[in-house]
DNA sequence: CCTGGTGTTCCGTGTGACGGAACGTTATTC
DNA sequence: GAATAACGTTCCGTCACACGGAACACCAGG
């Protein structure tokens, strides 16, 4: 366990997640070190391209070296690798937003999507993460995950306060997400979103894609067709994701 | 200057671009570094979630963990965040293949790209470098360039071999690109890419906006439309840029 | 059964990461 | 405008800990 490895990437983490441009001290404080520590390890993360340091107020940002460095393993993802082409299939078949996710611990990490050419979008970008049961693409995951109650009550507990979530309800709902083999979320009023897992070796969830359009140009049969065109594409999905 | 940081990130480097599972060893060789070094950091590393190993090869992979350090950096980057609406302007437009990219050393840098719902399609993905002057967003953006001539320099030695560039036509050719306001090229023989530069700070370019299409989809018409498309696009940009 | 490869563990050595204190500048305060 | 505070930076003595060599356990293939 290096220690000084260990720190510098708290640093980096702590640095890549601002938006704004970092003081050395208030990362020094926030991760309890000395400013002398701080310094010399965001100099060695300088000097190999990581940071940069704004000349005029000596704050520190991450560069886009830390953007290549990830970027590269998305690209070599299988998930997001096999999905290219049926996140096309599926937004071609339905015109919406659709997303490709896998799960990561208990929330779902969004690896790809092409967003609908028309007006309405909401905010769910690549690399964000949201709390799995919150999700249609992570309910229809849950649903063949072994061990789902435990992962509903872990964030049960975590977003108490913000949400109020009943865990023997959602169990009883990932039920008939299994039997019918989609899930359907409204979490967001104002958008529904139909999700599928793509099934993975063991009967576990490789990942899910999911469609999500808003609720005020999707009838009946529109529905229908979306659920329709999620089921084929996921089940298509895991063929080829099988076949590898 | 951390040894051991520099060497982990020497390591994870080496990981994540990487498309198959990585040995400790090669690592070692590759690197020139002690196994049980290679050993301990690449520990130091999965106890922080950016590699894992396979437990039954023992090989190593970098993890999403990885990525999602740097997919931060992007979304805070203001070149990025500023060119979501004017890429889609843009897609919309035009109806083709669309692109953001910055300038990264003598390279371009792709940030961010819509791709053409249309068949044909060609393969520069976000994240990806190729040399500027090889690019016609990379020409918009050197042609405003005061030290282009270093960098045609440097780009036409490392390239020696694999492709044969006339530094002085290239500089030529930027003086026309800079009168005309949009660059063109022709890299791939079966796509035409025109290229703006979206003006920033010094008269510098700030990052670049560019539209690719098969040439046979391509006539004169649907070319001008694209140049004047790209043109006012990139200078709306650049005044929203500027207000920030 | 041996050889060559893997990843892993052990351990003595010495170097380089560590934290505390002092420094020079730049904001902020009264 | 002096005083204060906060910043990033530099210096340095101390000792933890990263280091590399060697030995280990394991699995292939010959």
């Amino acid at each position: 366990m290096d220690r000084a490895v260990l720190r510098a990437f708290q640093i980096l983490e702590a640095v890549s997640r601002a938006r704004d441009p970092v003081r050395l001290s208030s990362i020094a404080t926030d991760l309890d070190l000395q400013k002398s520590t701080v310094h010399r390890l965001l100099q060695t993360l300088a000097a190999m391209g990581y940071v940069s340091q704004e000349p005029e107020t000596g704050r520190y940002r991450a560069t886009l070296k830390t953007w290549e460095l990830g970027s590269g393993v998305l690209n070599e993802h299988p998930v997001k690798r096999a999905a290219a082409p049926f996140l096309e299939e599926l937004h071609r078949l339905t015109g919406e937003t659709v997303s490709v996710m896998v799960m990561a611990g208990d929330d779902v990490l969004y690896l790809d999507k092409i967003i609908s050419p028309r007006p309405v979008r909401f905010t769910t970008r690549a690399g964000s993460r949201v709390a799995a049961p919150l999700t249609a693409g992570g309910q229809a995951m849950l649903a063949l995950e072994p061990d789902a109650r435990a992962i509903l009550e872990r964030v049960a507990e975590r977003l108490r306060g913000e949400r109020e979530m009943d865990v023997e309800l959602l169990l009883a709902a990932l039920e008939t997400v299994r039997m019918r083999g989609y899930a359907m979320s409204r979490n967001n009023p104002a958008v529904v979103s139909i999700g599928g897992a793509i099934l993975g070796q063991g009967g576990r969830a490789a990942g899910a894609l999911s469609v999500s359009a808003p609720i005020e140009r999707t009838d009946a049969d529109k529905q229908a067709l979306i659920i329709e065109s999620v089921r084929v594409t996921c089940t298509r999905m895991a063929e080829t994701l099988g076949r590898l």
